[in-house]
DNA sequence: CGGTGGATTGAAGCAGCTCAACTTTTGTGG
DNA sequence: CCACAAAAGTTGAGCTGCTTCAATCCACCG
């Protein structure tokens, strides 16, 4: 098994979980790795991909475009997720680079060859893609139905919980990788209301902001209440 | 091949169209068709699923709820979706019927024999997973950065473009089969600004609406100039 | 040390919500 | 089949929370 593999699988389940060692040291030699800085573009929506990653580590931003500019953040990519839309010559969102990232990039042929061999592999690909839409419907009802406090705390959670895939449950201390307007894209909010609105955490007590980009969650259960649930 | 299957393949990819006929007659001999009443609960957040369904008719509504009682529709299904989550215990989605719903119901482990026997079956699943995945972003924006005119003709269109398999495009009338409630827990908002809002489109002669629950679209293009794209 | 881009804070405006009255449709029993 | 009740939808008026616009602050970097 290639080292490079043992330390991502370390992780919990990234896709290559369901390759046998022979199967991985074919798809070894067919990858490479990569590291990419913050505000790389790495897929662009409507555009023909070229191939797909995993992520190693780092944040990647899914966007999604209207005609006249706003625009919303519909997911965030942490390590070990895979990276690209399977089956289809391109994806209607974009991804870019929220921070460095790094990444463990193959070719479009290459995941084909390796999901014919190992059915396993589309499996996982599938348990990946009800994850993504888990989420994406958990993060409707914050976009849908809740305050913004509510919504700025919801992030803080998710952030938390993410952010370093070695650590179970939520990070107590951590960077705020996005900007404030990334965050504001995510929110369906203005930069000014995400600011507010940390400030009130702040001031409550319950998180703590050192330089602008580094959160202390003081009270996790306090920030789950504020939250709304 | 099972007559009942010829209709429901007869739409645009059913999962079953992954199986030959022998399969299908297979699968056949274990699913049975229901009709239910609107409001009917099909699918109980948390609860362990008894089943899965193909959806032969109908709308479905996906719900999730927040303890206080907030709601938000995360999706709608139509005919011929599939119905219920692969490879769970349970959801963490309620699902109800919003209109009289026509079902081919099969049990957990009829579904995974099959998946065992023909792999294209859980491609099939793969795909339907990745297209509510699209399904569930685009709404994201318009959940997050749409304003209530936008979010109303979206609806419509979306309606318009789903309610009726058998038409490609937009159907040009239809019944909104959802109440002012569903369409606001959908929206993101209120019902007196859902209503406020298609008055707003009648008036402007985009559509006409009879007896409050029959559409019709007069000006297809306009109603996506509405929608913000 | 000064410049630049991102973040914070304040004040005013407005979109959508809340509350309330009224209308239309649907359902039920005589 | 009609009368009536209940449910669903519409419309209006006032309010609130988020946005907009503007000024200032702060971290980072040459």
């Amino acid at each position: 098994m290639p080292v490079l593999c043992q330390a991502c699988e370390a992780r919990h389940g990234g896709i290559c979980g369901a390759l046998d060692p022979g199967q991985l040291q074919q798809l070894g030699r067919q990858t490479a790795r990569r590291e990419v800085a913050a505000g790389t573009q790495l897929v662009a929506a409507g555009v023909p991909a070229d191939g797909y990653a995993n992520i190693l580590g780092g944040v990647v931003k899914l966007i999604k475009l209207m005609p006249d500019g706003r625009q919303q953040i519909v997911g965030l990519q942490f390590a070990p997720d895979f990276l690209g839309r399977p089956f289809a010559d391109s994806s209607d969102v974009s991804a870019e680079a929220a921070s460095t990232v790094r990444l463990c990039v193959f070719s479009r042929s290459a995941l084909e060859r390796m999901v014919a061999q190992a059915p396993a592999l589309e499996h996982r690909l599938h348990q990946q893609a009800l994850r993504e839409l888990d989420d994406a419907r958990e993060w409707m009802i914050t976009l849908g139905r809740k305050s913004a406090p509510e919504r700025v705390a919801s992030f803080l959670l998710l952030l938390a919980a993410h952010i370093d895939p070695l650590v179970p449950g939520y990070s107590t201390t951590f960077d705020i990788t996005l900007k404030r307007a990334d965050i504001a894209d995510f929110l369906g909010l203005t930069i000014e209301t995400v600011s507010r609105n940390l400030s009130a955490l702040r001031k409550a007590g319950i998180i703590s902001i050192e330089r602008r980009r580094c959160i202390t969650i003081n009270d996790t259960a306090a920030l789950e209440v504020a939250a709304g649930r």
